[in-house]
RNA sequence: GCGCCCAUAGCUCAACCGGAUAGAGCGUUGGGCUUCGAACCCAAAGGCUGGAGGUUCGAGUCCUCCUGGGCGCGCCA
């Protein structure tokens, strides 16, 4: 936080040299503070001279000079602010603002890191979104973890969120679905049949034909047109229910879940396309509808409606966008796909684009692929072929906390090789019990000291001045910089940044509680450590449940 | 063939819109519990950031080419 601080004032000092005519006016200096990688460069450092030497007329190294002799006056801030190097600036904070870090954490407790850059803009963000074919895989987990968390941070970031989940109930896949669970439920009344191979084939299958049968043990005397529905829309509200079931034991909720069907119901996907072709950007060719995609930056233009008289998907997906930012109003959508469809965001873009928009605020987030490693080998998954580690098998076999912690210890676009049998077998070394057991730590320290009986005396009658070693000030740095890691996040839409955030504080802190007791002799000393913790503890607490892992008492 | 993503320690991964000496975990080696939880801590070894050029005060990060991997190029979703 102290960082937010340090820039507003080199902001007004900025201004300050442009009146001198110490630096042009005719651009903004794009700087950044950042504490640097040695110590002995100081707490924070700004290579804002270097940064906007092209705008001055002096070199870097007096041009930093200049900004520091300003900065010294700022006593209760800085007890050093000195040029280095090239020219960067470094800033040695005072130890008072450290030490009452602590007590305002204490106060704000949970609200403590909660950020207003989102400035209550209206943000969806979608995500998972499988088709209602089979049941979750551990590729959807992934999609999941990511999904949520970033809907957890942008909302303490000061976003107003909604979470969506896009279900594809029209199309040529639900059919197939119906057809698959229609011929096993034949098969399972004893009649010959010719399982095709591009139907879904795995053991749920049978299941739902079995309960539908049980359900309505005549449906497969119908018409085969007839059954073949009732058992497509059976088998879509079961594995909805499955899919939701999953999601919620993997700590995602919805704010709302949207069929692709009602865009239809509602004539949207034609308003989408009227509006298209009142622009001219649909044409004929070939008895099909196209959209001009290839005039938005798209390398070719796009079938929306088939010579059949069908839409593609890629109409639902224009009228799906059109609503997300007409109908609902919002000012960011934020896509999460898997990787295996970044050949579709051009076209999407475009679409986008087309409809007026700025493709800015669509942000497509793209999830690589899981491979899934058993036995040392790459297994490949497919639904059809039924052959998966289910989201829910993970679930029971690994848990909750690890499975989303695994997923957000990389970034989202890097490729990712579970370990299925290790996660399995060697789940106590996870690093997720790393960053619960600094938790369960601070809790046990309070335990302890209720039963020492030492209860801490009003916060303003706490001195933080014994707050002073170096671990002392490597602990407060890093909760003070927990903010920081918010916006970043939120910004940047990477979440594994707050993963390694929560393994760099429980890092710092195990080291410090293996070189310092927290119940010391010396009862100011106590207190002061003490208060210390609770701050550790409020923060640690927060960043597991901004990734929705719990943060334990005992373990 | 065209396009997108990736290549960092033995393995799995970080590195904050280009910043000072590239960091963790696992694994290896050696040390640390009569005191708040050893699911922990400390130390050591381990790197030409795939290769070759370029841009500049400064490159793992940006540009070009090459090598090697993943994915995508449908009137599928």
């Amino acid at each position: 936080m102290i960082a937010k601080v340090i820039e507003e004032l080199l902001n007004k000092l900025i201004e300050e040299a442009q009146e001198e005519g110490l630096l042009s006016k005719d651009a903004k200096p794009r700087f950044q503070v950042e504490p640097p990688k040695v110590a002995h460069h100081g707490d924070y450092a700004t290579n804002l001279a270097l940064a906007s030497a092209k705008l001055s007329t002096r070199n870097p190294r007096e041009l930093a000079q200049w900004f520091t002799q300003r900065l010294l006056v700022f006593k209760d801030l800085f007890s050093k602010v000195e040029v280095a190097g090239p020219g960067f600036i470094n800033f040695f904070i005072s130890p008072s603002y450290w030490q009452s870090l602590p007590a305002s954490i204490m106060e704000m407790g949970d609200a403590y890191g909660r950020s207003d850059v989102g400035e209550g803009r209206r943000v969806q963000i979608e995500f998972v979104s499988a088709n209602p074919t089979g049941p979750l895989h551990i590729g959807h987990g992934r999609g999941a973890a990511v999904g949520d968390t970033l809907a957890r941070i942008l909302l303490f970031a000061g976003f107003e969120v909604e979470k969506e989940y896009y279900i594809n109930d029209v199309g040529r896949q639900m059919q197939i679905l119906g057809r698959s669970v229609y011929l096993r439920a034949l098969e399972l009344q004893g009649q010959p049949v010719d399982f095709p191979d591009d139907h879904y084939k795995g053991d749920y299958i049978r299941q739902l034909a079995a309960e539908l049968l049980k359900k309505d043990p005549t449906f497969v005397q119908r018409p085969e047109n007839e059954a073949v529905s009732i058992a497509r829309d059976f088998a879509k509200e079961a594995i909805l229910a499955q899919i939701r079931k999953d999601l919620e034991d993997f700590g995602v909720s919805y704010d709302s879940w949207f069929s692709e069907k009602t865009l239809y119901e509602h004539s949207e996907v034609e308003k989408a396309l009227s509006f298209l072709k009142d622009k001219g950007l649909i044409y004929e060719k070939d008895g099909a509808l196209w959209f001009r995609a290839s005039e938005f930056g798209d390398e070719k233009d796009r079938v929306v409606i088939r010579a059949s008289g069908e839409p593609t998907y890629f109409a639902s997906d224009i009228a799906y966008h059109y609503n997300k930012f007409f109908t609902r109003n919002f000012e960011k959508v934020i896509d999460v796909w898997g990787a295996d469809h970044h050949g579709y965001i051009p076209r999407l873009k475009a679409a986008v684009k087309a409809l007026g928009l700025d493709p800015n605020n669509l942000k497509v987030i793209l999830i690589q692929m899981v491979n899934l490693l058993q036995g040392g080998e790459i297994k490949s998954m497919s639904t059809r072929a039924g052959e998966f580690v289910t989201l829910r098998e993970l679930l029971d076999e690994v848990g909750r906390d690890a499975t989303r912690f695994i997923f957000l210890t990389r970034r989202a676009d890097s490729p990712l090789d579970f370990d299925v049998d290790l996660a399995k077998q060697q789940s106590q070394e996870n690093p997720v019990y790393y960053v619960q057991y600094a938790h369960a730590r601070l809790c046990s320290i309070f335990r302890k000291a209720k039963e020492a009986r030492i209860f801490l005396p009003p916060i303003d009658k706490i001195d933080t001045s014994f707050l002073n070693t170096p671990e002392d000030y490597t602990l407060l740095k890093l909760l003070d910089y927990f903010p920081d890691i918010i916006e970043e996040v939120a910004l940047k839409l990477e979440p594994h940044l707050l993963t390694f955030y929560l393994l760099d504080l429980a890092t710092v802190f195990h080291n410090y509680y293996a070189k310092y007791r927290f119940l010391d002799q010396h009862e100011p000393t106590t207190w002061a450590r003490l208060l210390l913790a609770h701050a550790t503890r409020i923060v640690l607490a927060q960043g597991l449940w901004l990734l929705g892992v719990s943060a334990p008492e005992k373990m």
